[in-house]
Formats: structure tokens, sequence, C-alpha cells
DNA sequence: CGAGTGTAGTTGTCTATACAACTATTTGCA
DNA sequence: TGCAAATAGTTGTATAGACAACTACACTCG
């Protein structure tokens, strides 16, 4: 029997030996580093601008490598809570910023996640000629080939996006066979189309009547509208239009230092 | 003259003797090993899920220390491309969400970056009792002692920002004595009570009267609403309602991978 | 055939050492 | 005094080795 397993397997016969085995830390060292650091910004101890104790000093202060110490703050400076400068120091960070990661996911999963129903209902699904905006956005020639759709996503059968989409055909050939009832077209995208760019803008907008009927909500209500643009090697694979009833969807986000 | 500074100094007579000096790479081993993964994964030659070469593979084929493979992935593994399991293996991440920083900005600094001329009308500053909602948003007792600021923020002039704020007073004491047209309420409380977390939520919504008449638009022009709540050590330092007017602000974000 | 066991492979973490690159200060010399 | 050089201190990166913890799989035995 390996030792590694002594504990889980007979805990009370090796009581003993435990005695002499190190008791494992409850936090990594690592980790010790950088708690101590966290707590003395955020108790306001250091201030924006105040240097950090050097490598060295952490080193001797915790009885640990410097490699383990410079670990723990490079991982403090990727996030964004020290400022590292080569041969003077680390000082605490000037200005946090609150940022936290909005992250776009696939609407179905997210629906699910809620404990809802996600549906959708298929408004357009069609190979057209690309106006001149479209192809302007998508990279291509004024007529070239795009494919084009508009869906609505529903969850629980309640309607909380609109999705109107043009792709490029060489990102994603097989698009227009795809069942939208099934996979979305974010999720086929992202797992077809390996993704090295994106971005996006969040509006406020008022609804066309169209999307008005689609999504079941007055005109005079006010919507989310995302506009999104993916990008996937030297292709821009696809643009979006994702319009969400401001009474029925918000984005949110959490930042934690 | 140290060895160091030659090819800056003088690089004519140094040619000869630069051959003899290890040229060093143009990207740390560590940076080739990651820029090699990225370029698999973003060609789509290594698909979701797939296995990505283990350190012990990837260390013989670099010719670099374990360490600098196990930091490359652990780097890849926090922005998300790859996905590390103890005990068998490192895979390429299933879905790439979409995501990207949405950092929050004092809202002085991003007008100027702009090249425009901030500016703030100041509508309330005052210590008020707290009321039930605002009491539970900030964690204190109901008719506990609270500041209540009311600032619309101009970008040239033209109003972009209606702002409700109430701050607690165990953080920020000298709140109310802001000379609010100089130093906005954000970069104070950022400034002083250092950020430990905070939370938001982006909501489409139409202007109440008073807030209409304050941005200089109509009641029925949708807008953009921001609640944002900060907290800072063992303190909420504030919440916040934030309204934008949709046709003169939007959230924007950008993804690399 | 199934359950338990052993083992090889993989990642997580830490140590001790080394050198490079840069900064800030002190020292020495003209 | 003023400028240049040396020096101490700091971070960036890489190496080789070690052990721990876990997984997946093959193997053995009942």
């Amino acid at each position: 029997m390996r030792c590694a397993l002594a504990p889980r397997v007979a805990p009370d016969i090796k009581a003993v030996i435990q005695l002499k085995i190190p008791r494992p830390p409850l936090l990594s060292a690592n980790q010790r580093v950088k708690r101590f650091i966290k707590s003395r910004i955020g108790a306001g101890t250091w201030r924006p601008g105040d240097p950090v104790p050097s490598e060295a000093a952490l080193m001797r202060q915790f009885g640990v490598a410097r490699m383990t110490v410079n670990r723990a703050l490079g991982e403090l400076a990727t996030e964004g809570l020290v400022r590292r400068v080569r041969g003077s120091g680390t000082f605490v960070a000037e200005l946090h910023r609150i940022s936290s990661r909005l992250s776009i996911r696939d609407i179905h999963e997210e629906v699910t996640e809620r404990g809802h129903q996600p549906g959708t209902r298929m408004v357009l699904v069609a190979a057209e000629r690309a106006a001149a905006a479209t192809a302007r956005a998508l990279g291509l020639r004024v007529g070239a080939r795009v494919f084009h759709t508009v869906l609505v996503h529903l969850e629980s059968g309640v309607p909380i996006q609109y999705e109107d989409r043009h792709v490029n055909p060489a990102v994603a050939p097989g698009y227009l066979a795809l069942d939208f009832s099934r996979v979305t077209p974010t999720r086929h995208l992202l797992s077809h189309a390996p993704l090295t760019e994106a971005s996006y803008t969040i509006e406020a907008c008022l609804p066309s009547p169209a999307e008005a009927r689609l999504l079941a909500i007055g005109r005079a209500e006010p919507c989310l509208l995302m506009r999104r643009r993916t990008v996937s090697g030297a292709h821009v694979a696809s643009v979006a239009r994702l319009v969400y009833p401001g009474s029925r969807y918000s984005f949110s986000g959490n930042f934690q230092a």
C-alpha cells in the first residue's frame, strides 16, 4: 500500500505515524504569500503607489524559495493588484479599475443553467448576396454569397433574444444545414471556427416593428442591443445583431480583488 | 564598458565579438511554447477537447525544463485556452467563451481620453437617514446616516450620465466635502477605499421624468442602466444607479485569443 | 466475469541555484 | 563640484531535481 493512500484507507492504524508526517498546510506557500499581500492592500495598510516588500524580504519572512515568492507576485501582477518594475521593485497598483470578465455564452447553455427550457423559433434561414453594409462587415465583396439566419431564442417559451446573423460561408460551410433548434449558431461557430478575436458593443434601443412582434413586446419597450463581430484566423466569421427585451434580460458581472 | 551595453553603444566595433555571444532568442522559451500551442489551437489543428502534448513531450520537443513548460501551460490555462486536469492531461478548452474585460472607469478620464471636455452638474449633495432599500444595499441599519449625491456628468456640455449614489460614511468620511466638479465620486472612492469586490448589472430602461429632464432627452428614449455596488474590506462602500442615454453612450469590448 | 490492486503517466508545487537585465545609489576621480 | 564608473539591490527567466496527488489502464485473483 502506498503511503499517500494511508490517511484515507486506514486512518486509525496510521495515527501514530501521521504525527511524523509533516501536516500539509491548508494553503500552498504560494497562496499564503498572495493572501498576505492581498490583505495588506485590502485593509489599506499599503496604499496605491507604496512599495511591496521585495522578493528577498518575503522569502525570509515566509521561509520559502524565491521562485515561490516570484510566482506569487507575478500572479498578483497579472491580476492587476501590483505593478512590477525590473531593477526597482514591486508597487501597489495605482488605480484598480473596476473590471470584470463579461462573458458571452451560448444562450441555450445559459438558459439551461437557470433551470429553464431553451427553445428556438426559426424565422429565416437562407443564402443571400451580400449587401454593401454586410459585405463590409464580413470583409467580402458586395454580392458575395453569405448565409443569413434570423432566430428567436426562447426561455421556457418566452422570447428573450432576437438574433439576426450573417455568416461567412468560407468559415462554416455546413452552417445552413444545421438544426438550429438543437445547436445554436454561437455554439456551432465556436466549436467549428476557432475564435481568434471578437468585439462587441452594448447599446439601448427600441425594437423595430418586426422585432417587437417576434419578441412579443410593445414597440415602446426599451431593449438591450448587442452587436457582435467574431474573427477566426484570417476571416471574419460572423456578424450578429442581438436584441434582448429590457424587461427580461440583463448583463451582469462581478469583480473580486 | 559592460558587455550588455555593447550592441547599443558601439555596434560596428563589436560586430565580430557579437558572433561569439549566444544571440538571445527573440521570444523567451516560455513564450515560444505558448505561441506554438496557441497557433495549433488557432489554426484548428487541435480542436476543443483534444489533448495537448504532455509537459514531458513539450519538454523534449523544445529542449527546455519542465518548469518552463509548466509555466507556459499554466498561463494558457488562466487565459482560458486550455483546461488542465491533474493525473490526466491538458486539453483544448471546450468552449472559448467570448469574454473580455469590461472595465468601469472614471467617467471624466474616459471623456478626456476621447478629447472632450468633462463637466459635472450637481443636483443633490446631502447626508440623509437611510431608507429601507438603501440600508439593505449598504448593509446598514434603517435610519443610519448615509451620504447621497445626484450628479449629471457632461461630455463637452452634453449630458451623458445621470449618477445617483449612496455612500457609506464609514468608508469615505470626507465624501460630502468634495468638489465634485473636479474629482468624480468613482475616482475618490477608488483611491480612498481600496476595492475588494464589486458587482454590476446592465439593463435597458426608460428614464424617469426627472432623469429625462436632467439628461435633456425625451421620456420615450431608451437608456442603459447600470447598477453598481462596491465593497471595500468589511464594508459596502457605495451603491450607484447610473443612467446613460442610449443614443449617446454604449459599452464596448474586445477579445483577443 | 467482476472487483480490487498495482503501476505508469500526468499535473501541482516547491527548492536551490544561476545568470541576465535593469535601477538607484554610492564612490572615485578629474 | 561634476561626471563617470562601480556596486548593491531588484526583478525576469531558466534549470534540474524532488515529492505529492491524482487518473487511467492493465493485471491478477477470486
